[in-house]
RNA sequence: GGGCGGGUAGCUCAGCUGGUCAGAGCGUCUCGCUUACACCGAGAAGGCCGCGGGUUCGAUCCCUGCCCCGCCCA
C-alpha cells in the first residue's frame, strides 16, 4: 500500500465495480423488505452544486446503510424538464444568435430545446457518479417521458372531472418578460427604494382625501378609495365619492378591514386589476376591475394617449408629473419596501388579472394536513411540521397554467359547440357532441404540477406495475427546505388523492449551504463553490463526509474547506491504520492473516476488551443516530472512536504484541481484536465514506467483493459483558494517568530520548499489575520501578497513584501545586453544595451521590499530592 | 407586520428532556522526523455559553424582555 491515500487512483475502480455488480439496481422480485427513495429530480439545465452534493450524499448514505441491513433498495433518479428555466436558457442562446423563438416557430424551437436536453441533460448525473452514488440508473426517469406524460394527464383529467380544476380570471403574478403567470413560490423578493407619493383626491361636495402609493401610475385604474372601518379621521367621508384627477372617473370611498390605518395616510387607493390586496377588496365590494397595464408591461390606456404604450417605469414618472401639474401631489418621500421579481428572468412582476387554470385546494389540503398531523409523514427536524401545516392551512388555489411554449400542454379541448373537456389521449372528436373541430388550450402546465406526481409516476402509475406495488410509498424524501411548499406539500396531497397513501414516511430537510461570508451562494456573485473541484482536491469521501457532518439539522451552514480537509485527513488516517495492520499481519498476498480460529475470551488482554467494548457501544450508537437521521452524530462518533480510541490508543498499545516474536497466544488475540475492530468500523463508516472503506476492507482476511454485500455490523454479546466493562474502566483509569504523566513530561521539556522512571501503586483491580506495566510503557517512555513510592512528583488517577522521577524538580512541583489549587477549589465547591440541605434534600439521589464521590476522589488525590510534596 | 432559526474558544460548529457541559476540528504556542500515518504524534494556552430580569437547591440549557444576524410568510 502507498504511504498516503490517493483518492484519484482509488475512486474510478470502485465506481466501476459498483456499477459492474449492479449495486444500485433493485430487484422487485426479491424477498427483502423494500427501502425506497425518489431522488428529487434536479433541473435538467443545471450542474451539480453543493446543495445537490449534500442532499444526494445523504440519500446515498441512507441507501448504502439499508442495503447492508438487508433491504431491497430502490433509489430512483430522474430529471425535471424545468420548463421556464430551459426556455429561458434557449431563448438566451437564440438572442445571442440574433433571433427569437417567434422567428423560429414552435417546431424549430422545440428542436433547439431537444438539442439542449441532448447536450446538457444528464450532466448532473455524470457528476453524481463522481461521488459514488448508487442510484438505480436502470430506472432513470424524465418528466417528459411518454409514460410520465400519461400520468400527468390522468391526474389532470381526474381533477378536472371532479371540478377541482377550473379556469377563471384572477389576479396573478405576471412576468412581462416570460409573458407568463408565476406562482407565489417563484417570486424573488428584493428590497427597493422607491418614492411614496401622497395624492390628494377631491371629495365630491367639498373636502378631500389623501392617499399614499408607490405606484402612482396605477391610479389610472383606481376604482375606489378605501379606509379602515371606524377610522374617525374618515368617518364623515365614507360613502361619498371622489373624482379622480386625470381620468375624471368618479369612484366611491369605501370601508374595508384590509386597510391598515397606520400606514401612509390611512386611506388606500384601490386598483383591483393591479394589486393582490386591492383585488380582494374589489371582490368584496363588487368594484370594477380596470386594466391599465398590458401583459407586456406597458400602459394600456387608449383613452389617455399621453400615457398609452409607455413602460410602467416611464408611466410612473409621467403620471406623477401630470398629477403634480394638476396640484394633486401632496408630498413625496423615499420609501424602502420589498418588490417581487421573477426568479427566472429577474424582471419586476406585474400583478394583473388574467384567465388561468387553477386547482381548488380546500378539499385536497385536508387529508394532507391530517397525514402530517397523525405522523403518517414526519418531518426531520420536527419544527418543519409547523412550517408545513401553517402553509397548508392558509393555502390558496394553485395557479397551474403557464403561458410559455415549453412544457406539458394543458390537456383540455373545446369543440365548436362550446363543450370543454379534459383528455388523456389526444381526442379527435368531442365526447359530448362528437364535433370534430376541436381547439386545444394554448397553455402549458406549471412544472411543479408534474413534479407533484414524482414518487408514484416514476414507478409507472397509473398502471399498477410491479415496481409501484413493490417500491411505493417511498420511505424518505431528502430535500431542501425552500421547496417544502413548492414540492413536498404537493406530492403529499396528490399522493394521498391518487394512491391513497402519503408518498413518504419521513421528510428530511437538509441544511442550506451558504458561502464563506454567510451569504447565499450565487453565480452572479461568484462566491459559489464547485463540488467537482472539491472532489478533485480532497476526494469524494471527504466531500460526502462533510455533507453528512453538516447536512442534517436543517440549519444554514457556512461552507468551510477546512471541514472537508479534516475528513480527507481522516481518510488518510484510516488508510494508514490499515496499512500498519497489513504489514504486521501480512499473509503474503497483501491481506491480513486472521488467526485460525477466534481466540477464547480468556486470551484477550484488558486493552482488547477495552477496544471491543467501545466498538459494541459505537455499533449501537451509530445505529440509533442513523435511524433518527442524525448523521452528524453518527459520523462524529465514528471519527472519535476510529481516530482516538483505535489509532491513537489501541494500536499503540498492541504494537509490541504484533511482533513476529511475540507470544503466539497474545499475538493472536491482538490480531483478532484489531481485525474485528477495523472490520466493524469500516462497515459502519462505509455509507459515509464508501471509497476508502472499500479499499481498506479489501486488505482484511477473506474480503467480500464489496462492503455493500456485507451485513451491517452487530456487536457480539461478549464485547460488552461485565468483564469487558470492568476492564474498560480500569484501562480508562490508566489512560488518565498516562495523560498526566505526558503533560508533566512535556511541560518540563523532557527530551523524548531521555527515559524517566515511574513508580506506581494501587489501581483498579480489574487489571493485573503486569498488564498495567506493559500498557504504561507502551504509551509513555518510562521504566517502571518496583518498590514503595518514594520521591519524585506525585500523579494520581482514580485508585492509581504514581511517582514520576525526573531530573530538575522545580516546574514539576509547580505543576503539582497548581493541581492542588484546582483540587482545593473543587473540594470547597462540592463541600458547600453538599452542605446545602436543600440540595441534598431535593436534587436527584444519583446527582448527590456523584457529588459525594467526586468530593471523595478530590480529597484522596489532594492527600496523595500533599503527602508526595514531602518527598521531593 | 407575523413566524421560524441562530448569536458557545481567534475561525467554523457540536452540546441544551436543567446537576463533571464548558467540548471538537481548524488556527496559535511548546516539544518530537519513536519504521502505520508530518495529510502525523504528545502537550499547552484560549470562553462573564449575546445582554437584563425571573423560575429553581442549582441554568449555556426552562420562562420573559431587549439587542444583533439569517430565512420564510404577508
Amino acid at each position: 500500500m502507498d504511504k498516503a491515500f490517493d483518492p484519484r487512483t482509488v475512486e474510478p475502480a470502485w465506481r466501476a465495480r459498483w456499477s459492474d455488480l449492479g449495486i444500485g439496481v433493485a430487484d422487485p422480485s426479491s424477498s427483502r423488505p423494500a427501502f425506497t427513495i425518489a431522488l428529487p429530480p434536479p433541473n435538467i439545465t443545471d450542474v451539480l452544486h453543493l446543495g445537490h452534493a449534500m442532499g444526494f450524499s445523504i440519500q446515498d448514505t441512507l441507501a448504502r446503510y439499508h442495503r447492508m441491513r438487508g433491504y431491497e433498495v430502490e433509489w430512483c433518479p430522474g430529471t425535471d424538464h424545468a420548463a421556464i428555466a430551459t426556455q429561458n436558457v434557449v431563448e438566451r442562446q437564440l438572442a445571442a444568435e440574433g433571433t427569437t423563438k417567434e422567428a423560429l416557430g414552435r417546431a424549430n424551437f422545440q428542436q433547439r430545446v431537444d438539442a439542449w436536453y441532448e447536450e446538457y441533460g444528464g450532466r448532473i448525473f455524470e457528476q453524481m457518479r463522481r461521488l459514488g452514488f448508487t442510484c438505480d440508473w436502470t430506472r432513470l426517469r424524465f418528466t417528459l417521458d411518454e409514460q410520465y406524460v400519461r400520468a400527468i394527464r390522468t391526474v389532470f383529467k381526474n381533477l378536472f372531472d371532479a371540478q377541482l380544476i377550473y379556469r377563471g380570471p384572477r389576479i396573478v403574478n405576471w412576468c412581462p418578460r416570460c409573458l407568463s403567470a408565476i406562482s407565489d413560490e417563484e417570486i424573488d423578493w428584493r428590497e427597493h427604494t422607491d418614492t411614496l407619493v401622497h395624492l390628494r383626491y377631491p371629495v365630491d361636495g367639498g373636502d378631500d382625501i389623501v392617499v399614499a402609493t408607490v405606484r402612482p401610475e396605477t391610479m389610472l385604474g383606481d376604482s375606489a378609495v378605501a379606509v379602515s372601518p371606524g377610522d374617525q379621521r374618515y368617518a364623515a367621508l365614507a360613502g361619498r365619492t371622489v373624482t379622480l384627477p386625470l381620468t375624471g372617473r368618479v369612484v366611491p370611498i369605501i370601508e374595508d378591514a384590509a386597510v391598515r390605518p397606520e400606514f401612509g395616510t390611512g386611506a388606500l387607493k384601490v386598483t383591483p386589476a393591479h394589486d393582490p390586496t386591492d383585488y380582494d377588496i374589489g371582490q368584496r365590494h363588487g368594484l370594477p376591475m380596470i386594466t391599465v397595464i398590458a401583459t407586456d408591461g406597458t400602459m394600456d390606456v387608449p383613452d389617455l394617449p399621453q400615457f398609452h404604450g409607455l413602460s410602467v417605469d416611464a408611466a410612473r414618472v409621467a403620471v406623477t408629473e401630470a398629477l403634480r401639474a394638476a396640484g394633486a401631489v401632496e408630498k413625496e418621500e423615499p420609501y424602502v419596501h420589498e418588490v417581487g421579481h421573477c426568479d427566472r428572468s429577474g424582471d419586476v412582476l406585474e400583478p394583473l388579472i388574467s384567465a388561468q387554470w387553477w386547482v381548488r385546494m380546500e378539499e385536497l389540503s385536508e387529508p394532507a394536513i391530517a397525514a402530517v398531523r397523525s405522523g403518517e409523514t414526519t418531518f426531520h427536524p420536527p419544527r418543519y411540521t409547523d412550517v408545513y401545516l401553517d402553509w397548508m392551512h392558509r393555502i390558496r388555489d394553485w395557479c397551474i397554467s403557464r403561458q410559455i411554449w415549453l412544457g406539458h400542454a394543458i390537456p383540455v379541448s373545446t369543440c365548436a359547440n362550446g363543450h370543454v373537456f379534459a383528455w388523456i389521449e389526444p381526442p379527435t372528436s368531442c365526447p359530448v357532441c362528437s364535433d370534430m373541430t376541436l381547439t386545444n388550450d394554448p397553455d402549458v402546465l406549471d412544472t411543479w404540477f408534474s413534479s407533484a406526481l414524482w414518487p408514484y409516476a416514476i414507478f409507472g402509475w397509473p398502471e399498477n406495475t410491479e415496481d409501484l406495488e413493490r417500491f411505493y410509498p417511498t420511505d424518505v424524501c431528502v430535500t431542501a427546505r425552500d421547496i417544502i411548499f413548492l414540492w413536498v406539500a404537493r406530492m403529499i396531497f396528490t399522493g394521498l388523492r391518487f394512491t391513497g397513501r402519503t408518498p413518504f414516511r419521513d421528510v428530511v430537510i437538509t441544511s442550506t449551504v451558504q458561502a464563506v461570508d454567510g451569504t447565499r451562494m450565487s453565480k452572479s456573485k461568484g462566491n459559489g463553490v464547485d463540488p467537482l473541484e472539491m472532489i478533485d482536491e480532497h476526494g469524494a469521501d471527504a466531500v460526502r463526509a462533510w455533507a453528512a457532518a453538516v447536512g442534517t439539522g436543517g440549519q444554514d451552514v457556512r461552507f468551510n474547506r477546512e471541514r472537508i480537509e479534516s475528513y480527507q485527513r481522516f481518510a488518510n488516517k484510516i488508510w494508514n491504520a490499515t496499512r500498519f495492520l497489513v504489514t504486521r499481519l501480512d499473509d503474503g498476498s497483501g491481506h491480513m492473516a486472521a488467526p485460525a480460529s477466534a481466540p477464547p475470551l480468556d486470551d484477550l488482554r484488558p486493552e482488547d476488551r477495552w477496544m471491543l467494548s467501545q466498538v459494541a457501544e459505537t455499533v449501537a450508537a451509530v445505529d440509533e443516530s442513523l435511524r433518527a437521521y442524525r448523521f452528524h452524530e453518527a459520523l462524529e462518533r465514528l471519527y472519535e472512536v476510529t481516530w482516538h480510541s483505535f489509532c491513537d490508543v489501541y494500536v499503540e498499545m498492541i504494537k509490541g504484541r504484533l511482533h513476529d516474536d511475540a507470544p503466539a497466544v497474545s499475538r493472536a488475540a491482538a490480531a483478532h481484536t484489531a481485525i474485528a475492530t477495523l472490520d466493524t468500523l469500516l462497515r459502519l463508516l462505509h455509507p459515509f465514506m464508501p471509497f476508502i472503506t472499500e479499499e481498506c476492507a479489501q486488505r482484511l482476511p477473506d474480503p467480500a467483493p464489496t462492503l455493500q454485500r456485507r451485513d451491517w455490523p452487530e456487536a457480539a454479546a461478549t464485547w460488552s459483558d461485565d468483564v469487558a466493562g470492568a476492564q474498560r474502566a480500569a484501562v480508562d483509569e490508566l489512560l488518565q494517568l498516562v495523560q498526566r504523566v505526558r503533560a508533566l513530561r512535556d511541560e518540563n521539556g523532557v527530551p523524548r530520548n531521555q527515559r524517566h522512571r515511574l513508580q506506581f501503586s494501587g489501581g483498579d483491580p480489574a487489571v493485573a499489575r503486569e498488564d498495567r506495566v506493559r500498557l504504561l510503557t507502551a504509551l509513555v517512555p518510562v521504566d517502571i520501578l518496583d518498590g514503595d513510592l518514594d520521591g519524585g512528583v506525585t500523579v494520581v488517577a482514580g485508585d492509581l497513584e504514581a511517582r514520576y522521577l525526573m531530573d530538575g524538580g522545580e516546574r514539576e512541583q509547580a505543576r503539582a501545586r497548581r493541581r492542588l489549587l484546582e483540587l482545593e477549589a473543587a473540594i470547597a465547591h462540592l463541600g458547600t453544595q453538599l452542605a446545602n440541605e436543600a440540595f441534598v434534600a431535593r436534587a436527584r439521589p444519583d446527582v448527590v451521590a456523584a457529588a459525594r464521590r467526586r468530593l471523595d476522589e478530590a480529597r484522596r488525590e489532594r492527600d496523595a499530592l500533599s503527602a508526595g510534596e514531602a518527598h521531593p
